[in-house]
DNA sequence: CAATTTATGTCAACATAGCTGACATATTTG
DNA sequence: CAAATATGTCAGCTATGTTGACATAAATTG
């Protein structure tokens, strides 16, 4: 292949070798980790389409979900974005009633976001295809395999952020940035 | 405004029971994927707001120089994007030298695209990081392990799509779609 | 050869989802 | 009461995706 030639890059620089293991970089697995992601997003978005949503309201409805009663400082600590960014699709999910607010019983400054029984529905429908997907892949592999697998993803986790996945409790905090 | 209920759900269905492992769904992984693919993107894009290039640059020179002289109709069925979104950070990448357009020797019509060496090292500087994390990832598992788990990401992929990084010839071109 | 298809480029308009900065309001705290 | 805090909101900007329409050059086909 690759006979750059016949026309010929005649001023630049031009390389045609491909860029290999050539600093022992592993560019087999930051590719399988671009295509998998891609692959697994596609299928919420494909339902969210439907719904009129987008990523970000999956996010939204998913963390409400698995951690009901989140203040909205909580949630964009999670996310890591702003809150003006957020309050956009919150305020969405709020009036189409898939999120409700609750004044916080201590601090009633807070606004404790829980899902609605329809918020649940949405999140659920779309963890099913993810899961889905994530057993397919996991198909082949036995208790060690799988092991790895979580091992590795925990791994590739900043050691701040990693406490909100691996913690279920509300030690989400200290971030900053 | 809203006093929602000071501390209760009054009028709406609210739930505050965390979404758990109910239908057999595995949260922990799919979150797992979240953080870590988050994580995993951070590093380069902190270089690239230094050169003021963003993700889409980043999937250009990396694809770009790991085959060199694909085609734009190959780069866009492997970024599955359409052509107006590639045109605009692709243009750029040309203008400031990063890539370089040769016609095609046998089809004229064709652009195929070639890193120069300065494109060369921003895909390297851009990988350096992510290889990094993957190997820190990586460090407790053993052999069988790390089949797992490029097994698992392989696992993930789309069918179609996952010639593109299984396979390194350029069997690229059936795909349509 | 003329007509069509193909590979690519480009203009214009639009959507989503980030961002910053500034300011408002309610509530808790010192 | 004054200050800090949790949240909401307005306005505008950026990056990156989309569609649709049209242009050009080269290959292919009748």
């Amino acid at each position: 292949m690759s006979r750059a030639g016949a026309i010929k890059p005649e001023s630049d620089h031009i390389l045609d070798r491909p860029m290999g293991d050539t600093d022992g970089i592993d560019f087999e697995i930051i590719e399988l980790l671009f295509f998998a992601y891609r692959d697994f997003i596609s299928d919420p978005d494909a339902i969210l389409d439907t719904s009129g949503f987008g990523r970000a309201h999956h996010r939204v409805v998913h963390f409400v979900n698995r951690e009901p009663g989140l203040t909205v400082a909580a949630l964009l600590d999670t996310l890591k974005i702003t809150k003006q960014s957020l309050a956009r699709v919150l305020k969405q999910l709020i009036d189409s009633g898939y999120i409700a607010q609750v004044a916080g019983p201590e601090d009633r400054r807070q606004r404790r976001l829980f899902p609605t029984e329809r918020g649940r529905e949405l999140a659920l429908a779309l963890a099913r295809p993810q899961s889905c997907r994530i057993a397919h892949a996991m198909e082949g592999l036995g208790e060690g395999g799988r092991a790895a697998v979580k091992a590795f993803l925990s791994g590739m986790i900043n050691p701040a952020t990693r406490g909100a996945a691996d913690d279920r409790d509300d030690t989400i905090e200290g971030q900053h940035e």
